[in-house]
RNA sequence: GCCGGUGUGGUGAAAUUGGCAGACACACGGGACUUAAAAUCCCGCGACCGUAAAAAGUCAUGCCGGUUCGAGCCCGGCCACCGGCACCA
């Protein structure tokens, strides 16, 4: 069973509280696992490269190794201390030599491979054929390359001036880096990888693995797959064709006009000489735009007429031709034909420039056809006329193709991946240039290490910062290096598989130990799925990780170096701890606190009265005046009683994301200091369903420290409890030695359990298993509690009953089960045996079964009254006694009963009117 | 604008297949123990109505409507909040 956690960026400020809720997650199934009886792979590394390492080299002239190393100390302490039950001779760093070695080696196996389309897999650049007209060297070469999984480019990409890199396109957020920095578009040499080639089949595979549905969503609208047909338009006067992508070539009779994105190679051929300088002008401008600017002006319609026309082949008719930045050079083919009638944007352009509009679709029921964008019947198109839209899309698309004018396409959102960055810290490309050319470095020189340099700034003119170590770039054999290096994500791409084998040094991952960790291999256990059974991390990796990750893998498949088609099969997203939550409280213009009842007459007098005040009231949307106070000056204000009762000042309880900014971000390391690892895992569970995204409050975290407590004096005998107290505190150095004084409560014997000992731990067995297999860890334990509160009644404890119960807890609170557990068997006189390698404890239903059962009788779906009949009692037996209640029948009293309604013999429903 | 998620007490939340709404906790109130406090243990705790106190009753899972013997859960229509995408033709 392989339980992973997204391993983190061992960032300067240490954990937060996000990080161990997933970790405590996956060492709880970890634990789990192993007492049923699993070998369990659950492992731990650094995604260690990285710009802040860098940064701060910047800063301190320090170099980026030794800065992250202290944060790796730092991040590996607090993660021991939380008792994770990682295997650490698997510790990965993606910034080890040893380690991204094998990066740059994937990296040489997507430059020396490309992607078939016949077989749709990678396969050896080798087997490439050239086509006929090829005959020079040369000419093969370009030709090879252009077909390269791992290629270059010299297509705009995303500068971001502020950080001196270019970024991929998941990682531009509105136009802006993740740290807010603007990013432009530049032309630049850069490495990408064709991860466009295997866009259907990562839309395909996302139904093999077990994600949340909204994570496959994000997926695919990132892969966005569209249908539709490339039509070819002529132009006029010129011979030239201007091929477009549409999805809907049922609307061709209403193309009224046709726009090319500004850098479309065909606006200078077709731009007349009256319009040249207004189209070059339009052209710079749109250069020179950043693609924040473009967004930003998204509500204005942009563009110029070039003068040119081009011909509809389905009517021979003459239209204009724009240029508008509306239109995107880097999707479909960059060119549109326009249809106002039914599609929002060209309406949008052709109002604002006074184009014609053509009703072509008839809208269903009383919609207005002019502007109606979704499926109708075709209207003013001539032998399209009647037909509904599918039909109409296959009717043209068939006469296209049989004209030769056009075909079916598919087109794809995504774009190929820019794989270069120009930093210092990250894995050096094993890549050297010649006369012009670049050629993959043997094997047998890997890895290839960064230079160490003075300064790691980056330059001005995007140059990368490894162009200063001139020793290092020019070599003796006359190549130069590449001085770019690839992104954080290439180490975070494959870290899984090298956990399953961390210190081979002959592969990246050895064929037996993949086939036995994530394969489907004889001694699986019963659930076990190909790849990763369980990865548990944020939201925030759906487009970036997960989508670069599953592309290496299948890339890896394809050249049999792994053994499943998907890397992760079940996925699950922790939802994000939110910050305490905030309360307001609120103040007339006086500077008297307000009720909640007068709270809503000012919300709704507000304008008139012209109150000053600040905040808003959310359900009657008023403006308020306000100020932030603490949840204890809220209940303390008890004249006023806005806070602890009522509702309408709920509303305006609220938390917000943990940020330095807000002053609320909790450190995990203060959190332990007060309540101890056990604690702090077992609140992080209990507070709400995993997936859920939820407010921290300290105080629960006391509340859970308590069940702790109560366990602790469910096991230890008083008198020895208040001793060790009193020890540890005058001399806390000796706890060991202190805990071992401790004795365990007398009550504690050797007996059999009653009947009701067996049922109250039984039950919480059953509870806590089921929990367990669906990851309800926070039901999980408050059945555990339920067991606690009835144990603690009990005057003779039987031992074996408390040890299953510690297997219980042992996932969740490892540190006290353990401890007690050893204490339990010292009594027994057995030889201690570790609970993480003990065998989860079976449920016996033959305790839970009852001599007689209590049902809820109703009248007419109301609860009226309770009977107890015997377990194995007939349908006939539980109407008979319902019907003999006394407030059953002072409640029919009068009416007639209809039908009497016994479902599984949960309750009795009786109908009566 | 489009897509997804969520909405239940003063608070975090339970309710596993349409079957007793509010488990388990926090907070709060009361009590026991204590010189006192802390800790611990016990009791109460959705709202309304009612009562000396109870009992009984009525309402209640964002809002409006529907299906059903029965709806937090299913269907239709809205609202609010959170998240994602957003000129993708």
């Amino acid at each position: 069973f392989y339980a992973l956690d997204m391993f983190p960026y061992p960032s300067g400020a240490g954990l937060h509280v996000g990080h161990p809720e997933g970790y405590t997650a996956t060492d709880i199934v970890s634990r789990y696992h192993r007492a049923k009886g699993y070998n369990v792979l659950h492992p731990m590394g650094w995604d260690a490269f990285g710009l802040p390492a860098e940064q701060h080299a910047i800063k301190t002239g320090q170099h980026p190794r030794e800065n992250t190393a202290t944060n790796v100390a730092n991040f590996k302490r607090q993660i021991k201390e939380l008792g994770f039950s990682y295997d650490w001779t698997r510790e990965v760093n993606t910034t080890d030599p040893g380690y991204f070695k094998w990066s740059q080696w994937i990296f040489l196996q997507l430059y020396n491979s490309w992607f078939n389309p016949e077989t749709n897999k990678a396969e050896s650049i080798d087997t490439l054929t050239y086509p006929d007209d090829l005959t020079t060297e040369d000419q093969k070469r370009e030709y090879r390359d252009n077909h390269r999984l791992a290629f270059v480019s010299h297509a705009p990409v995303n500068w971001c001036p502020a950080l001196g890199t270019v970024l991929a396109n998941e990682e531009v957020i509105d136009g802006k880096s993740e740290w807010g920095h603007e990013v432009i578009r530049k032309p630049m040499r850069q490495w990408m990888l064709r991860i466009t080639a295997y866009a259907q089949r990562l839309l395909d595979d996302l139904q093999l693995v077990d994600w949340p549905e909204s994570l496959k969503k994000m997926q695919s609208d990132w892969i966005g797959r569209s249908e539709g047909a490339e039509v070819d338009f002529q132009v006029d006067g010129l011979d030239k064709k201007l091929r477009v992508f549409t999805t809907r070539p049922d609307t061709l009779f209403g193309a009224t006009y046709m726009v090319l994105a500004p850098e479309h190679p065909l606006v200078d051929p077709i731009t007349t000489d009256e319009q040249r300088d207004a189209v070059k002008a339009y052209q710079d401008a749109a250069a020179k735009k950043s693609d924040l600017d473009r967004t930003d002006l998204a509500k204005e319609k942009t563009g110029v007429f070039s003068g040119g026309h081009a011909i509809n082949p389905v009517n021979g008719a003459k239209i204009p031709i724009w240029i508008a930045d509306y239109v995107l050079i880097s999707y479909g083919t960059g060119a549109i034909m326009a249809v106002p009638g039914h599609d929002t944007r060209d309406l949008e352009f052709a109002q604002e420039f006074d184009l014609p509009v053509i009703e072509v679709v008839e809208a269903p029921g009383d919609e207005e056809n002019i502007g109606f964008t979704g499926n109708g019947v075709s209207i003013n198109s001539d032998f399209l006329n009647g037909l509904p839209t599918p039909e109409a899309k296959q009717k043209i698309a068939a006469w296209l193709e049989e004209k030769g004018l056009g075909e079916k396409t598919i087109n794809y959102k995504i774009r190929d991946w820019l794989f270069s960055r120009q930093r210092y810290w990250g894995e050096p490309f094993p890549i050297v240039w010649k006369d012009g050319h670049h050629e993959a470095l043997p094997e047998s020189e890997l890895p290839v290490l960064p230079p160490d340099l003075d300064d790691y700034k980056p330059t001005e003119t995007g140059e990368p910062p490894l162009a200063r170590a001139a020793d290092w770039v020019n070599r003796p054999d006359g190549t130069t290096r590449e001085t770019n290096t690839m992104p954080q994500w290439a180490g975070s791409c494959w870290y899984y598989l090298r956990y399953i084998d961390a210190t081979n040094d002959a592969s990246f991952c050895g064929a037996e130990a993949e086939k036995y960790w994530t394969g489907q291999t004889d001694n699986s256990g019963p659930d076990a799925k190909p790849g990763v059974d369980l990865y548990v991390g944020g939201t925030e990796h759906a487009v970036l990780h997960l989508l670069y990750s599953r592309f290496w893998h299948k890339f890896l498949f394809d050249l049999g170096q792994v053994s499943t088609p998907e890397p992760f099969h079940r996925l699950v997203n922790q939802g994000l701890i939110l910050g305490e939550v905030e309360y307001t409280l609120f103040k007339d213009a006086e500077g008297d606190p307000v009720s909640a009842t007068e709270l809503k007459d000012i919300a709704e007098e507000a304008t008139e009265t012209g109150l000053k005040m600040a905040g808003i009231h959310k359900q009657s949307g008023e403006k308020l005046f306000g100020e932030k106070i603490t949840e204890e000056d809220a209940v303390q204000d008890g004249n006023h009683s806005v806070f602890a009762q009522d509702k309408a000042i709920r509303l305006d309880a609220r938390s917000f994301k943990m940020s330095k900014s807000r002053g609320n971000v909790v450190n995990p390391d203060d959190v332990l200091a007060q309540f101890g690892a056990d604690a702090f895992r077992l609140y992080e569970m209990f507070m709400g369903p995993l997936e859920m995204v939820k407010p921290w409050t300290t105080k629960n975290v006391a509340g859970v420290y308590k069940f702790l407590g109560k366990v602790w004096r469910l096991f230890i005998d008083d008198a020895s409890d208040t001793e060790f107290e009193q020890n540890l505190t005058t001399d806390a150095g000796n706890g060991e030695s202190h805990l071992a004084a401790v004795k365990l409560a007398a009550g504690i014997q050797d007996v059999e359990p009653t009947k009701e000992q067996n049922k109250a731990l039984h039950t919480c067995i059953k509870k806590v298993t089921e929990d367990l297999d669906h990851m309800r860890f926070n039901t999980a334990i408050s059945a555990m509690m339920i067991f606690v509160g009835e144990a603690q009644s009990w005057n003779a404890k039987p031992a074996s009953v408390l040890r299953q119960f510690l297997q219980l807890l042992q996932p969740f609170a490892p540190h006290l089960a353990e401890e007690l557990a050893a204490k339990l068997d010292a009594l027994s006189g057995k030889a201690f045996k570790t609970l993480t390698y003990d065998a989860w404890p079976a449920v016996d239903e033959s305790f839970l079964t009852e001599d007689s059962i209590t049902l809820p009788v109703q009248i007419n779906g109301k609860v009226r009254d309770r009977i107890e009949v015997a377990a194995d009692a007939s349908d006939e037996d539980i109407e008979a006694a319902a019907l003999a209640s006394e407030k059953v029948k002072s409640q029919i009293e009068g009416k007639t009963v209809r039908k009497i309604i016994i479902p599984k013999r949960r309750l009795v429903n009786i109908v009566a009117n």
